[in-house]
DNA sequence: ATTCTGACGTGGG
DNA sequence: CCCCACGCCAGAA
């Protein structure tokens, strides 16, 4: 099992903004790897999100599959178990997908630093 | 040390 | 809208 060693507090308060910013999306709704960095100050650019989303594996506090891609596609769906899981999560919660595409991506989309106003 | 690879995003053409 | 190059930063080889 392998440990995650944070070399200073930021990493770590980066990894667990990550997670309070993903718990914080409605259900039915979804966000953008993007907008969390955007949001923490885009201190480590967007990839650090999907890291940390990473990391978050068997966290079930964390809602994962509601974050993706600027495009609205699931690209990280291959990171879940089984082949389509993600997909099955969000349209459990009224989230159209069609060939790992959301639809209406505008309407569902939801922009922490919009929304949370901070 | 060096290079490549991403759950990414932006800007130019 | 699509494609491409580049910036991003941590890990793996």
């Amino acid at each position: 099992m392998k440990l995650y060693i944070l070399n200073n507090m930021d990493e770590l308060n980066f990894f667990e903004k990550c997670y309070e910013v993903a718990k914080l999306i409605p259900s039915g709704r979804v966000t953008s790897y993007g907008a969390i960095a955007k949001y923490l100050g885009a201190a480590r650019s967007a990839r650090m999100v999907g890291w940390a989303m990473n990391a978050s594996h068997g966290n079930i506090e964390i809602p994962a599959h509601r974050v993706v891609n600027r495009k609205g596609l699931l690209t990280g769906k291959h990171h879940f178990e089984g082949k389509n899981l993600m997909q099955q999560l969000l349209e459990n919660e009224g989230v159209v997908i069609i060939d790992s595409q959301i639809q209406e991506f505008e309407k569902v989309f939801w922009d922490p630093s919009k929304e949370l106003s901070l």
